[in-house]
DNA sequence: GATGTTTTTGCCTCTTTTTGGAAGATATGT
DNA sequence: ACATATCTTCCAAAAAGAGGCAAAAACATC
């Protein structure tokens, strides 16, 4: 692996954990120790780290789960197939909600060519489609709610609520066979919008997600529609999910 | 394939992966390593991109922003100037409308200082403080229009007038002693909810729209509290507002 | 359509950088 | 103070970059 992206990798793990030993970082990165070291010494030259005997921690942690990044190489196969997936279920000219979140954000980049009605809350999604005239996106008000650059509040609630959709594209923290569940309070007043408004409701589940809980619930199965995986997904809950009547499509990681 | 291609396509890869290794940008374009070492050498040229050691990342992560931001080097030091005047008469933690607009663009740049409140329809001054979790930022809804990234229709003709702010910031495309114009119909709504809503209104006009009429009529000159321009600007014009009782501050390029 | 020229491509070799490990020095905890 | 763990420094191996060269492709000309 480069040094340039071992390095990133570093910065985006010690986001998670805040403190990591030499040993796991080398062992989350597959380098050795050595370079592990000499890769910290380096980030700590640019000040995003600081380097501890045995590990390091970050300097600025604004450790939230959920952060937006851009260019989140994780997992990017992943995400990839389930956009890919998920807009095809999309037929040309529909009137779109379209969540916030990495995963969605994947799914909406895969939506250019059918020339959908967006309707969004997410600020990545809105700058995906600003430049481009062919696609007319409304773009919720509300409060920025930072690093994750979704817009919240009674105005994010209030546009959803006066709206009717043909589809929804969401995500959340995890979904198991009760239900579906979200950690941050404030979204979820926002997703029960989406859900309301919608005709159909369509969840996008990286593997990581099936089976897990969360801290709230946000809705039960039954309002759910379709949810989009990955390959990687666990056959059980696949079968799980299915038997509880929701449609699930898992995404084969095909170029 | 032929070299713009390709090149292109290393581009467009990299946009989305950030950092990519020459095994990687070479299988993806069916291109020997060799080829795609040169092709990067010939980008790192043109200065998109910067070469590391067994790969390749593109310089300028944030290519969400809009394509005004960055191409707006037409008298860009002119618009620094007025945006570190116009900045300069922002009282900490006041509630500001910022209006679209390149030259009120380069004036949020520098209002991160005084941890305002912030108010507004722009995109690309939504991104500007997306990441940044010690300002507030509220966004108004509204459908995009393309190209300037600005929010309109009546989502955000609603937002502004619901609000009370201490100041707005904005823009138009001329002014003269008659009053102040705009080109952009669908604009005018929206800026006449701003300016009714905020107790002082400062526009921002580089040197070229001083003297100069636009298609609307936007509002007159009472309605306006304080004109910031820069050191171009032409003194006639400048003599004759400040007789209609506008405060204009001229904006020295002093760096 | 054939032919000669120019450009591009892929491979090879040589040099530079990076990596992983080992040995000794330094720090940490009991 | 001792045992253990961690850091620094150095070196050989591996990976990556640079430049040269011949084959292939593209281009131009007739």
């Amino acid at each position: 692996m480069q040094a340039e992206k071992r390095q990133k990798r570093i910065e985006e793990y010690l986001q998670k954990v805040e403190f990591a030993s030499l040993d796991e970082l080398s062992q989350q990165l597959g380098a050795s120790v050595s370079t592990v070291r000499r890769d910290l010494t380096v980030l700590e030259g640019a000040g995003n780290l600081k380097r501890t005997h045995g590990g390091a921690r970050i300097i600025n942690p604004r450790s939230d789960e959920f952060a937006f990044a851009k260019r989140d190489t994780l997992q990017l196969e992943a995400k990839e197939a389930i956009g890919r997936a998920c807009a095809e279920l999309i037929k040309p000219s529909q009137t779109i909600i379209v969540d916030a979140g990495t995963t969605v954000f994947h799914v909406a980049r895969f939506l250019a060519s059918k020339t959908p009605y967006i309707v969004t809350n997410s600020l990545p999604v809105a700058n995906l489609f600003a430049a481009d005239n062919r696609i007319e996106v409304v773009v919720s008000g509300g409060v920025i709610y930072p690093r994750l650059g979704v817009l919240v509040g009674p105005m994010a609630v209030q546009a959803f609520s006066k709206i009717q959709a043909d589809v929804a594209i969401m995500s959340a923290g995890g979904v198991t066979p009760d239900g579906i569940t979200n950690s941050h309070g404030l979204l979820i007043d926002i997703q029960r919008a989406m859900i309301n408004s919608a005709r159909k409701v369509i969840f996008c589940f990286d593997h990581t997600k099936l089976g897990r809980g969360s801290v709230s619930p946000l809705c039960g199965l039954d309002e759910v529609d379709t949810i989009v995986t990955d390959a990687q997904a666990p056959k059980e809950v696949v079968e799980e999910l299915r038997l509880r009547g929701v449609e699930v499509i898992v995404a084969s990681a095909t170029a």
